[in-house]
DNA sequence: CGTCGATTTGACTAAGATCAATTTAGGTGG
DNA sequence: CCACCTAAATTGATCTTAGTCAAATCGACG
């Protein structure tokens, strides 16, 4: 699909910690066993307890909980160089579902595989647990989001800190990014209706902020998104662990 | 405070894995540095590099975020065996502030000495990693609720993962326990105004399921509570991990 | 007794949801 | 190539939940 989006981990991690040749081999040699997921259709069940970790090489998967009434909350996006299921290791019961956006490409990585690399490469294990962290703490500024921003500052902040994540692993730029989202998905992740979306992206576009059309987010007024949404990417630092 | 609480974690990870006396030997000597947190008085301001977790042995504690605008949301609360600023040590900026509820006492562990312990004990970096894994996912919860669950949903919900936490460690049970949270505290941890927190409060104790008043909740109706919060405990998984 | 913070209640407003259509754009089969 | 189907996007009208503004009550504490 993109092809230098196989080295998205590498990349993300490397904005990180300088890996050496060896680490990124080790890396390298993980992403061996291929699967592909067809866009639509269910990745894990809520409530199923998986061996393996996914690292995404390509494509877009949302993961999310629904509610017994049928609502879902939709609690982050993975894209090229995330991870598919870490927390579901550890916890007995998956505590979420995988729905790939558009057709995805991951390596599915068993738990043992894993344990195997970093006992090979500690600072791997390092690195990724930064991205793990830095993924909860993803998680947390969407909760203040969700709880405390009206419609078009959570939309901004969202969009905002989509195209950050993605111009780390080489996609899209500071002026916008391809987004297989539909409107839905942004809803659901953005606890509003589909309607108000609409709603809310036309507010945007009309105030000449920033445009999603035909798949592609493109900023007009970066600056203005950014005090609108009052944007600090801190969380989101790329500038190395106190552990290293 | 409580007699109890300083073995709050060794309780709280115990109902999880079964720990050797060794290990919990070794837990032990990490709760040695006791500090005290005064109520109101912050611990650690948004922004900074901390080097240390703490380890709450008794009292409460809440993290949060505040915006530019000032107000504020309450990411997770913080009680006896759980812990404070632990992603803090992995990611440069520590992300969130912490708020002492009421007076609190907390060990004060140091990253080195947390490393020596889980090369002494591997087993209690499994439990730990549980810990965080299962902090994580309560994250995740309070995220659906504040963006897919109305205001008494979201309260029943919130009050009941709470008494699990806490029967988990010994305080409170079934029916209710004490709680020092102000309605303002509730409202900024579940997104709403302390007005509205009031009247939802009231609408539950009208509606005969709960009580919360001088400090305690009182669960009167606790079946009537669950279906109406949707609350399904699974996501609290006591019943240990796939790596162990 | 007076002050301050927390709780409670009422009246009104507003952000976002709901209900109902219509339009648009891709894909499919004939 | 075109009629048809479906999912997504768009818009209007109306309703509901929760927020805002204002004020009274209550309790702890100096």
């Amino acid at each position: 699909m993109d092809a230098n989006t196989p080295a998205a981990l590498n990349r993300k991690l490397s904005a990180f910690v300088a890996l050496s040749e060896a680490e990124l081999g080790v890396l390298d040699r993980l992403q061996h066993r291929r699967r592909r997921f067809a866009a639509g259709h269910d990745l894990v069940q809520q409530g199923q307890a998986p061996k393996s970790v996914y690292l995404l090489t390509s494509g877009w998967v949302c993961s999310y909980k629904v509610q017994a009434d049928g609502t879902r909350q939709i609690v982050d996006f993975q894209v090229a160089g995330d991870f598919l299921g870490l927390r579901s290791l550890l916890l007995r019961t998956s505590d979420h579902s995988f729905e790939p956006v558009v057709d995805s490409y991951a390596a599915e990585v068993s738990a043992g595989d894993l344990l195997a690399a970093f006992g090979e490469a500690p600072r791997l294990a390092i690195a990724m647990l930064w991205a793990a962290s830095r993924d909860e703490a993803m998680v947390v500024e969407h909760l203040v989001g969700v709880g405390r921003r009206d419609a078009d500052a959570r939309m901004a902040h969202f969009l905002l800190e989509l195209g950050s994540r993605l111009a780390l692993v080489g996609l899209g730029d500071g002026d916008g990014y391809d987004c297989p989202l539909t409107q839905t998905h942004l809803a659901d992740a953005l606890g509003l209706t589909a309607i108000h979306v609409n709603r809310t992206l036309r507010r945007l576009r009309e105030r000449g902020l920033m445009t999603f059309r035909d798949g592609r987010v493109q900023f007009e007024d970066r600056q203005g998104l950014v005090t609108l949404a009052g944007f600090d990417p801190a969380y989101l630092d790329q500038t190395g662990p106190l552990l290293a």
